[in-house]
DNA sequence: CCGACGCGTCGGGAAAGGTTGACGCGTCGG
DNA sequence: CCGACGCGTCAACCTTTCCCGACGCGTCGG
């Protein structure tokens, strides 16, 4: 298990995976019709997002549903949040008042 | 250019460089420094980060700084943003801060 | 019971990524 | 003017990633 939430995201396919997850639970042959891909790619993302934790698998009959795990993606939003600040002045404000809170 | 920033933000050292560079601007050597690799593959990194626009470079003499350059991570954020209703964590710590500071 | 279906996994080949040593270029100090 | 310094870049190598065809396994329908 790789854990690596950024390596999963650095995919194109994976996260569009995961967009297609948010509207609810689907099986692999459903998510591969998004692509021009062969299953066997697809089910290999499938098992990347796996390790990484943003998907779990349920298994109903001859078919497997994924459903979507978003909680991983906290860590991309901690590691993301202090560069905030920088790009969106609007932003700057909330922050600065996150730090002044957080110093009290 | 490859403008793929999130792919920019698969690997761990250049995370670790775009968090130095957060504390002001550095030149190639000193950011080498920070890790056990040598100056070229910390150079090609740079390449990568300038690629995406993350990192802006000044040269000055014979040193080069390199200047943090946040607004494509804006991209990142703008990708997370629907996902974040189904973590919730940070939202949850956000909606406290509010009602904390509207009953001041 | 048997063939079709939906899967995951494995082996291999192509492509991309990471690291290194060697080189060349501009810059500074003496 | 010359040697040392700080850089980026290149060729080469190894590792990883990505994709496919082929296979095997469990499940469903007739």
């Amino acid at each position: 298990m790789s854990t690596d939430v950024f390596g999963a995201l650095a995919n194109p396919v994976r996260r569009r995976l995961l967009e297609g997850l948010r509207e609810g639970p689907r099986s692999t042959g459903d998510l591969a019709g998004m692509f021009d891909l062969g299953r066997p790619a697809v089910s290999e993302h499938l098992a990347v997002l796996r390790g990484a934790g943003l998907v779990r698998e349920e298994p109903r009959g001859r078919h497997r549903f994924y459903h979507l795990e978003a909680a991983p993606l906290a860590e991309v939003e901690d590691w993301l949040h202090p560069f905030e600040r920088y790009w969106n002045r609007r932003l700057r404000a909330l922050s600065d008042l996150l730090d002044e809170e957080d110093s009290r």
